[in-house]
DNA sequence: CGGAGTGTAACT
DNA sequence: AGTTACACTCCG
């Protein structure tokens, strides 16, 4: 397994897995893995594949160096909120490891795509993965190796926010607008578009309100990246 | 301090030390740091700044960034042997990266700043490439993980051994042999039949007790490597 | 300046 | 003690 690339099944279509084994210094003998994005982009650590997967992977149970999928792992998932509530509002929302999802209003699953959005945060983030990170991350997501399933819950999770959103009051606006933007995004690729035609066939009642809102913050960010 | 070539107190006279400010890129804002030698030579990383002022002055414990002494540095001395944590038996004995003269000097009290502060040393004659030569030879062998090295590991290893079972006597014992060792090893700039020789002639009286051992050691490592 | 390779603080 | 995650070094 040393140096060498292979595919990783616990991960999309066309990323590779590689150990590298430290030939010299203290730490000799000892391994490192990587992961590479099929655009070839090198990853060194859990974090770092969650910073760039988004909400889309959960990879709570994920195992970095493996590179296998362990559901033992799905009870060290916690502890990320109860800092929160011990203290004030405010405390540093938590981009890192986990699942986004839990930040938001608990009620209504709320991802954590507006993160990705802002890499301006303190992580050393290049402007222009700004841009692209949104996209390639939902690309991933519906080629996932698992299959149509996959792809059918996705679309179907994104559905459920907006819905529920919808009968909410003011506050949540916000969110229901970043999730739209995402959803462009996501579609503004190309075949997409399609995609989402079939989707809103099967749940039209669903997207119905919704769709207004969808196509302008597309149009929008559709231009921005032009 | 960018871009301007400055003395460095911790450094032979004439030595410069600057750094540049990298002004692009994933890594804008972060510093190279450089030394010049009093001839002018650039040097671009300890290592390298290492080889060249050999054995005579102790860099275990500079910091190469700041450029001044940093005695914290001195247990995070770290070691090319690492197959050797899995014995416990004694004390690591500690040849590392800093010169094996040092472990030396320190049974019998040679602090290296003086060197230091005899730039007369080989330091300003920059020019004589007769000096440089012959040390390289060891540097590489010690500080890398070239073949050389590994060889020196090697023969320090089985040195214990033998030592250990003459039961010449406990904790100290150890590490005055190896720093012996070390030591002949070092000195040498031919055979280390030859080292282990001249240093005896050296110092006989310090060395006298320690030299049959070391003799012994020795033949057998050589007819191992045969 | 990039980035593979290594060091090491912070966690578990 | 062992692992993780990422800062840093060194050299191309």
């Amino acid at each position: 397994m040393e140096r060498k690339r292979m595919d990783c099944p616990a991960l999309p279509t066309g990323w590779k897995k590689e150990e590298v084994i430290r030939k010299s210094g203290l730490s000799a003998g000892k391994s490192d893995v990587y992961y590479y994005s099929p655009s070839g982009k090198k990853f060194r650590s859990k974090p770092q594949l969650s910073r760039y997967l988004g909400n889309t992977v959960d990879l709570g149970c994920f195992d970095f160096r493996t590179g296998k999928m362990m559901p033992s792992k799905l009870q060290k998932n916690k502890q990320r909120l109860r800092n929160e509530h011990l203290s004030q509002s405010k405390g540093k929302p938590d981009l890192n490891t986990a699942l986004p999802i839990r930040q938001t209003a608990s009620i209504f699953k709320q991802p954590v795509t507006k993160v990705t959005n802002h890499p301006s945060n303190k992580v050393k983030s290049d402007p222009q993965r700004a841009i692209e990170q949104p996209r390639q991350l939902f690309w991933e997501k519906r080629l996932q190796g698992l299959t149509a399933s996959d792809v059918t819950e996705q679309i179907i999770r994104t559905m459920e926010l907006p819905k529920g959103l919808q009968g909410v009051g003011p506050g949540n606006t916000d969110e229901t607008l970043l999730s739209a933007i995402a959803s462009a995004l996501h579609t503004s690729s190309a075949p997409i578009t399609g995609q989402l035609s079939a989707a809103v066939e099967k749940n039209p009642a669903v997207w119905l309100n919704v769709t207004q809102p969808l196509c302008k913050a597309f149009m929008v960010t559709d231009e921005d990246i032009r």
